[in-house]
DNA sequence: TTGAAAGCGCTAACAC
DNA sequence: GTGTTAGCGCTTTCAA
C-alpha cells in the first residue's frame, strides 16, 4: 500500500527547474530569485512536501536521534524518566528511539546493536539486573557516541552517569526512623547484585553506626516486592525481639510490610514505623499514608538528556566524566510520624 | 567528538576488493568464494562493523521504524501500552520512535511531522484531550502510511482502531455490584468531555436498566481522582438514602472512596461495596483489596502493533478498517465480595 | 541566478 | 567469482 513520498525532484520537475535550485529555494538561500522561491514554496506546501530525514541523515551523518535502553517501561520510576528524556529531547529537536530490555541481557545486546545501526547520536542506558558483560556498550564510546548511564550503571565503563543518591537516601530514611524514636530498625533490601540495593543498605548501615546502634544481620532480609515484603515482615515480627521500624527498598515492599503488620494486629506507627522508597503513586493512598523517599525520575531523565545533548554538540572529547547524584528527599507521612 | 563509523568501503579497501563483494560476502551470497567470505566476515568482526541502517533505509525506502504518539508516558495504562508496542515491534524487527504529546494539540502536530520526516512506516496514535482538528493525521493515510488509533481516536478519520470496550466494562462493573446484592449503586464518573467517561457511564446505566433499578441522578458525581473521590463519597454518604455500592471511573477515585467510607466508620463491603477501574498496581495492595476492571493495556499495545505491522507488510490498501474492542475483565477482590 | 556533478553507505543489475 | 555502475533524496562545491 506504499505510495511514494514527494521529493525535491518532483517539485523540480513540475517547475521545470533543477533539484538544487529547489533545495536552495526551500531554505531561502539569498541567491535564489524571489519568484522561484515563492513558486517552490507554494508547490511544496501544496504537495505537502516533507524533507526526507533519512536522506539528510545519510548526507550529514547526523540523525538527530538519541537512543534509550531501559529495563522496563511499565514502572512508575522508569516511565517518569522516559518522560523527562522525551521532553528535553523534543525541545532540542531530537527524536527518541526507545528500547526495552525487559531485564534480559541478551535483549540489551540486541538493543545496543539496533541503536548503533540506526546511528543514534547518543545513548542513555540503564542496565538490566542480569548484565555483567558490557562489551556491547563499549562500542559506543569507541565510536565517539556519547553514552550516559542513568539509575543503573556498569562500573567498568567510563562515561557519564546520572544516579540517584541511594546511599544518602538509605541514610536519610534510616536516620528519620531513628529520630522518630525507633531503636531496632530492620531493612528489607533488594538483590545485592544490584548496586542501588547495595547502596541503600550501605546508607542504612551508616545511619545506624552514626547513631551508635549495633547492626543486627537478622534485621536485614532480601525482599523487594509486595509478596516478599509480607513474608519477610512476618518473619521479622516473629523474632524474639522484633524491630520497631522498617525501611523497605521500595514502596510495594513497604506496603507488603504494612499488610503483615496489620495482620498481626499491630499498629503503625505506634508499634512499628515504616518507610518506603518511592515507586509509584502509592505513598499517599495507603492506610496509613507511607513515608517514602522521592526519587525525581523526571528530573533524572531531563538532566541526563541535557548532558547527553551537550556531549553530542561538543566537538571535543569530554575531559572528565560527570558523576551526578540526583538528590532525593524524604516525604514524611503517617507511617512514621513521631511516635513518642 | 565524532569518530566516523566503519563502512563497507573500509573493509573493501583493507582487503583490496570491491565494496559490492564485501556486501555480498556479508550476506553470504553463494557466488562469493569461501575464502573471500571468511576474510570479510573476520575483518568485519574485528572492526566491529555495523551496517548503516540509515543508508539501507534510503536505498530500500524502508526504515523498519514505527512511530507512536501518546498523550503522556507516566501513566500506568499508557506505559503498559508502550510496553506491548515495544515487545511486538522488537520481535518483528521494528524500531519504535516515541513522541509524547503531553496532551497538547500543538505538540501532537509537531510530533506527526517529525515522524513523517523520519519516514516511519506506520504510526500508532492516541490523541490528546484537546485535539479537534486532525489534518496532521490525515497526511499519513494520504501517503499510504498506515495509522492505527489506540484508546482514544479521532472520529472523523478513517482507519483502524483498537479501543477498550468501556461500555461493556461499565456494564460489567455495575452488574457485578447488583449481583453482589447492592440496591443503590452510585457512580463516580469522569469528565463527560472524554468519550471513555461517557461510555463507562453508559454501561452503568445499561446495567441498572436491565436490572430494573431506577437511575438516580444524585448517585452520579463527577470525580476522577483520589481527592475528588473522597469528597464525592462523603457527599454520597450524607444523602438521606446513601448508596450501598460505588462504581468509580478509576482506581484512585475508588481508593478515595475507600478512605471516605472508612473515615465514616463504615465497613467495606458489608455496608458499601466498591469497584474501581484499573489504573495501576493499586488494586491488590489496598485494604480491602479492590475489585477492579482490568484494562489490558499491554494487550492493546501488542494488538495494535501486530495489526500495524500487518498493514505495513501488506501490499494492498485494506478493504475494511478494523474496529477492535479489547475485552476487559472484572477482577473480583475483597471490596465487593458477596455480601449476603 | 541557476545547473551539473559528486557523494553520504549500501545494493543489485549488468558486465566480464 | 568479482568489479562497475547507478541510484535511493539531499546538499554543496564548482561552473556557467
Amino acid at each position: 500500500m506504499k505510495k511514494s513520498q514527494v521529493t525535491i525532484k518532483d517539485i523540480a520537475k513540475e517547475l521545470g527547474i533543477s533539484a538544487s535550485t529547489v533545495s536552495r529555494a526551500l531554505k531561502n538561500h539569498p541567491d535564489i530569485s524571489q519568484k522561484t522561491r515563492d513558486a517552490v514554496h507554494e508547490l511544496a506546501d501544496k504537495l505537502n512536501y516533507q524533507p526526507n530525514a533519512v536522506a539528510l541523515s545519510l548526507k550529514n551523518s547526523r540523525t538527530h536521534t538519541i537512543g534509550v535502553i531501559i529495563p522496563e517501561i511499565v514502572h512508575y520510576f522508569f516511565s517518569s524518566v522516559i518522560s523527562g528524556i522525551e521532553d528535553v529531547a523534543y525541545d532540542a529537536g531530537f527524536s527518541v528511539m526507545i528500547c526495552q530490555s525487559n531485564e534480559k541481557y541478551e535483549r540489551e545486546v540486541t538493543n545496543a546493536q539496533t541503536l548503533l545501526s540506526n546511528r543514534v547520536e547518543g545513548i542513555l542506558v540503564s542496565v538490566t539486573k542480569e548484565s555483567d558483560n558490557f562489551d556491547h556498550l563499549k562500542q559506543f564510546s569507541r565510536r565517539g557516541i556519547p553514552l550516559i548511564f542513568f539509575d543503573r550503571d556498569a562500573k567498568e565503563i567510563e562515561g557519564d552517569r546520572i544516579l540517584i543518591d541511594d546511599i544518602g537516601a538509605g541514610y536519610k530514611a534510616t536516620k528519620h526512623l531513628i529520630q522518630s524514636g525507633c531503636k531496632r530498625i530492620a531493612h528489607l533490601c533488594g538483590p545485592q547484585s544490584l548496586e542501588i540495593a547495595q547502596k541503600r543498605l550501605q546508607g542504612y548501615k551508616q545511619a545506624l553506626e552514626e547513631a551508635g546502634i549495633t547492626f543486627i544481620p537478622e534485621y536485614v532480609i532480601d525482599a523487594d516486592n509486595f509478596e516478599l515484603g509480607k513474608v519477610a515482615t512476618r518473619q521479622l515480627l516473629s523474632l524474639d525481639t522484633p524491630p520497631d521500624g522498617i525501611f523497605a527498598v521500595n514502596d510495594l515492599t513497604a506496603i507488603g510490610a504494612i499488610k503483615a503488620v496489620h495482620n498481626k494486629g499491630l499498629h503503625i506507627p505506634k508499634d512499628i514505623a515504616i518507610v518506603g522508597f518511592s515507586s509509584g503513586r502509592f505513598s499517599d493512598i495507603t492506610e496509613p499514608t507511607l513515608t517514602s523517599v522521592d526519587q525525581h525520575g523526571y528530573e533524572m531523565g531531563a538532566k541526563a538528556t541535557q548532558l547527553l545533548i551537550e556531549r553530542i554538540e561538543s566537538e571535543e572529547d569530554p575531559e572528565t566524566f560527570v558523576n551526578h547524584f540526583i538528590e532525593t528527599n524524604l516525604i514524611i507521612r503517617e507511617s512514621s510520624i513521631h511516635r513518642d
